[in-house]
DNA sequence: ACGAAACCCTGGGTGC
DNA sequence: TGCACCCAGGGTTTCG
């Protein structure tokens, strides 16, 4: 699935294949791709049709691309494209066959390669939102920047993990505290600095703080260096698989197979409906605290 | 105000 | 072979 390096592999190529083309058609194929546009799918075309996206942005795993009129007057508005579990963004000859889950096409004025937005189980989406300046759409406003940013401030994030009262784990995967981080790079971080992810927050050092910061900066880094040798010029490609999963990944997805740290068994825990990997001897769980 | 749970969705895999 | 079931999981909404 696409993560935070994906999506920036994908940010790259939209504004490399995308950017400066004026859209000629929107077709939606299916009305679950914009049901973030509350307006509906009708208004959602109109909004882009005879407009030009000028640049991509990308703020944790959302993308925008700013609208601006014929005349290159900025529209005050941005598509807005988040990819959830299964979303594509293609750039593709006219001639490709469609996808069996081809969920919304673009067109452009120039008669080349149209933007296909692909998506099998349709958690990702599509929006025209109110931007103004060209700065990130309001509704994105709450999204933490993401620990790659120039402007990110490690202090204040330090700051605000300590404050809450949750399990560390949770408050990884919380994207008003930091951008970016999913389940893959929780688990992969909280091993690098040999955490428990049921560790309180209000109890961690401000030295095991710095430690997690640093895992989640190294992992995104090196998965980013991952997915971007499977980027395809002819392709805005959002498939890192290949690439980084398989020869990268310590603990997620590798139960019962040694931790390369110190080679006991990985387990696999039941956590928020889904999965968390950790090594038992060096990520032990925190004893129950009494009240 | 804050933290946690519910919900959305479909194809691939597994067990019977 | 086919059917039922489980699993992947981010972000928004709802609930407590």
């Amino acid at each position: 699935m696409p993560e935070l390096p994906e999506v920036e592999v994908v940010r790259r190529g939209l504004e490399r294949w995308v950017a400066g083309r004026t859209v000629a058609a929107v077709e939606v194929r299916h009305p679950r791709a914009v049901r973030r546009h509350l307006e509906g799918a009708d208004h959602f075309t109109a909004a882009l049709t005879g407009r030009t996206l000028t640049a991509a942005y990308r703020r944790g795993k959302y993308l925008w691309l700013p609208i601006a009129e014929a005349d290159d007057t900025p529209a005050g508005q941005a598509l807005v494209a988040h990819l959830g579990m299964s979303g594509q963004l293609l750039v593709e000859k006219r001639s490709q066959p469609d996808e069996t889950h081809l969920r919304a096409r673009f067109t452009f004025t120039d008669g080349g390669r149209e933007l296909r937005f692909v998506d099998q189980r349709t958690f990702g989406g599509l929006a025209v939102e109110d931007a103004d300046g060209g700065s990130i759409p309001a509704r994105l406003a709450h999204i933490a920047i993401d620990p790659l940013d120039a402007g990110f401030d490690a202090d204040r994030f330090s700051a605000a993990l300590r404050r809450r009262r949750t399990e560390v784990k949770r408050a990884l995967l919380d994207q008003t505290l930091i951008g970016g981080v999913g389940n893959i790079y929780a688990d992969e971080a909280l091993w690098r600095a040999r955490l428990h992810g049921s560790r309180p927050t209000e109890r961690l050092s401000r030295a095991q703080v710095a430690d997690l910061l640093e895992g989640v900066r190294d992992v995104l880094t090196e998965s980013l260096a991952q997915g971007g040798t499977s980027f395809d010029s002819l392709y805005v490609d959002v498939n890192g698989q290949s690439g980084y999963f398989s020869r990268h990944l310590a603990v997620y997805g590798q139960a019962d197979r040694p931790c390369p740290r110190c080679g006991t068994p990985i387990v696999r825990e039941s956590f928020m409906n889904r999965s968390s990997y950790s090594c038992p001897r060096c990520q032990p769980r925190p004893r129950a605290r009494r009240s």
